[in-house]
DNA sequence: CTGAAAGCGCTAACAA
DNA sequence: TTGTTAGCGCTTTCAG
């Protein structure tokens, strides 16, 4: 193996000077159609390939765009990585991963960011967001939140963009269609107390319920853990007036609560108790789950996720906060209209 | 947004030289305890990160590593983004993402990886492997074949490393317990024609088949995707003499294939048709699943990829093909001994 | 152990 | 349009 032909090489085999050979290489800089053909003919023959880093040491920007997550059993993760992967290949960039670590603090992977020289941020990890959002903004690098806001009660909220699915609506939704269809005594199962997605959903479901006069009977949290929400379900359905109808942060918990409550408890679903998730991950349309939803669209959210870091790169530096909306999918965990 | 601060910032402020500041930036080189501590205290309060990418380019070597996959929604590759991240971030390396577009040529996909000066490549796409793999020999980056292998043939078998599992033993498995529960007509839904892992798995089940006595009564191919595993099933079952037990290529189209199975043709599993997957994904154990399955294990296959990743980067030409074992899990899909 | 100086491969003024 | 020149921020000889 010897090393990788540099631009000199290519100039010298093609006879002209480096920075012909830079030009050519470069979208939109002015070379005549010959030089560029007789430089592109030499690279050719050298399988000369400009050299990333270098070009990002002068024009300060790497074309890298670090998304931190931490989550990835959820299936909504793994499909943001394939369409976020894709969407930035698309415009030039590429992601490099961060897996937050629960032992590693935000520090460790805030250094680790930055010493990559990224040209933005996608946080899409509930643990270390606030933290890290705001030293990111801090730096001037762009970030944009991932389906969670920095902070609900708006006192401290730093300029950091985000992209969520309107979240409280589908709370709503769900609220609507179990009182619609008749059921009673209703549960919530929360994600993580402090999670902005899981606290919204809660809030536009328990404000629809107010509104229809019916109110929330139950509550646990599953801390958006298979595990978890499984003993959270058992707690919630261990008592004599058990609930009849449970929505669940996210479609992840709420296939793991569906099988709590017809393998271990005998329930019929969507009979004895209906069951709304969030996400609609493609598990949730598998046959054996059928599982009633409320849709977010990942390709809508990810289109926003780009647009908005893209805008924050060529120097736009307000802050903006894209709410996606998102719709809810029938499919058989509640029952039919009577 | 000011600037980023320099090693030269770093030195002014502390009264040093720059080489000071390197030096107490690169583990291992000699710095008197004075002066280290003299410096960190400049940088700490200018919040000074060495320029990863200005390092690489005189080091010769980025720590970032290349990782290229296609299909997420088969969730054995989420776990491997997992796992490998965070193993190579313990390393004080990065994932950077390639989703392998199908009309996007391996070409295209290689030269982005190669400007991006990456040390070292995870191959885990089926789609793209061989040509790649070898392009990137030849250039002497170091690759690893994640999950298949490059040519079954060995005629024209580049020095490829490569981690897999022991796919022909865990078809064996498969096909020693079908036997051993009195199962006869036995059918194999392959993934891709042209993939090792599919290709091995099948030749271990047929192998042992023809040990027992039995053999593999009809086959068909599910392309790894959901959708066309459950077309697959359809026409494996529509016939008067149907199978009685099904070895999936992997447990992605298993789960497709018990859906029709279960719920389209009304087939009880395990008493009429038996089911064996591969993999063990989460899904796997789910309640309305309990998948019988052979399971691979992420974590000792991720190690060993990064071992070898390592390796060959310290200058180890020597490709190696290491295989890890594999062991049957058994849960609901396959009969119990009579 | 420390500082000065020479680049890593490339882009971007600036002249021609 | 082209070549020349000066760095981008860092590591690494080489003297001292």
């Amino acid at each position: 193996m010897k090393s990788a032909p540099r631009a000199q090489d290519v100039a010298d085999l093609a006879q002209v000077s480096q920075s012909a050979v830079s030009r050519t290489f470069t979208p939109g800089a002015s070379v005549s159609e010959e030089m560029r053909s007789k430089v592109l003919a030499a690279a050719q023959r050298l399988g000369y390939r400009p050299n990333a880093l270098a070009r990002s040491l002068i024009t300060r920007q790497s074309r890298i765009v670090a998304l931190v997550m931490s989550y990835l059993e959820n299936q909504f993760y793994p499909l943001v990585i394939e369409k976020l992967s894709q969407k930035l290949q698309k415009e030039g960039y590429h992601v490099l991963m961060f897996i937050a670590d629960i032992d590693e603090g935000a520090d460790g992977v805030l250094a680790d960011i930055l010493q990559y020289q990224v040209d933005g941020i996608v946080l899409a990890s509930t643990m270390l967001s606030p933290t890290l959002a705001k030293s990111c903004s801090d730096l001037g690098v762009p970030v944009v939140q991932f389906n969670r806001i920095s902070d609900l009660a708006g006192l401290t909220r730093y300029a950091t963009s985000s992209v969520t699915s309107d979240n409280a609506v589908g709370g709503r939704l769900a609220a609507e269609l179990f009182v619609a269809r008749g059921y009673e005594r209703i549960a919530f199962l929360a994600g993580l107390e402090d999670s902005s997605t899981s606290l919204e959903r809660e809030r536009g479901f328990t404000e629809a319920l107010a509104d229809l006069g019916s109110d929330l009977a139950y509550r646990d949290t599953g801390h958006y853990s298979f595990q978890c929400a499984q003993d959270a379900v058992r707690r919630l359905f261990d008592r004599a007036d058990r609930p009849d109808a449970l929505f669940v942060a996210n479609d992840h918990m709420a296939i793991a609560a569906m099988d709590v409550l017809r393998l271990e408890l005998g329930l019929q679903v969507p009979d004895e108790v209906g069951i709304i998730g969030f996400d609609d991950v493609p598990q949730a349309a598998w046959g054996a789950y059928q599982l009633t939803t409320v849709s977010q669209r990942v390709q809508p959210m990810v289109d926003a996720t780009v647009a908005l870091l893209l805008e924050q790169m060529c120097g736009e530096v307000h802050a903006r906060e894209i709410v996606v909306p998102c719709t809810l999918i029938e499919r058989k965990t509640v029952r039919a209209a009577t």
